[in-house]
DNA sequence: TTCGATACCTCGATGATCGAAATATACAGG
DNA sequence: CCTGTATATTTCGATCATCGAGGTATCGAA
């Protein structure tokens, strides 16, 4: 791999949960915005593949933490909205302490300023 | 789980060969010596099972990324102590370049500072 | 009408991590 | 001497998120 080559979230399993919760946090989205709006708050570092995202949002459905909607995107296809629920504000919350907890820990092992 | 909790490695899967290539860059340990010292290093944070960590030294072997050598612990008990060779320290670098990379690009979706 | 972009879903494969169990030894305390 | 604790390694099955690829469908532009 080159370096500058965008990247899968393999290395960091797990987090994939919280990336689609807080870009939820600004507002109900489509599947296929979200992967778009990562991939461009990423600086085009982060991909997100539908394989990886769709059981995400089914996860996450499941804990209740988003709602589904059915409507029609900005480009008048039939399209699924995600929201973001008071459990899932709450869950994005505890994620993203964890995160930021586990990135310090690695971060003293491992030196980095 | 409790905030402050010890926690594992699944939220970054992939972090844990980083972490002994790097623990092994201050010199020679065998594989209970490392999970102390990576334990030790992150404040109690990270802990480190055997059952991810031997495998991920038979990895490590496999790729010629350390050696192994047996000998005889400080508690003069036998032990299989690791070594990191020339590509074992080539490929920390490139670890430690690509979760820099990784964390950075999470940080600005998760808008952490 | 063809093509690219949008949009969703599903499937099997992969592979790292986990928890638990088994084994063994050194050493200290009672 | 016996027992428990810390040290030290190995192996096993289970889990589960991610991946890549494939399939379906619609819209609008060329």
């Amino acid at each position: 791999m080159e370096r500058g080559d965008p990247v899968t979230l393999d290395l960091l399993r797990g987090t994939l949960d919280m990336l689609v919760l807080k870009t939820l946090s600004r507002g109900p989205l489509h599947g296929y915005g979200i992967a778009q709006r990562i991939k461009q708050n990423s600086s085009d570092v982060l991909q997100v593949g539908e394989g990886s995202l769709y059981p995400a949002l089914q996860r996450l459905l499941l804990q209740g933490w988003v709602t589904a909607e059915w409507g029609t995107s900005e480009t008048n296809r039939r399209a699924r909205f995600y929201g973001l629920t008071k459990d899932g504000r709450r869950q994005l919350a505890r994620e993203t302490d964890e995160f930021r907890r586990m990135v310090a820990a690695i971060g003293q092992v491992m030196e980095l300023a």
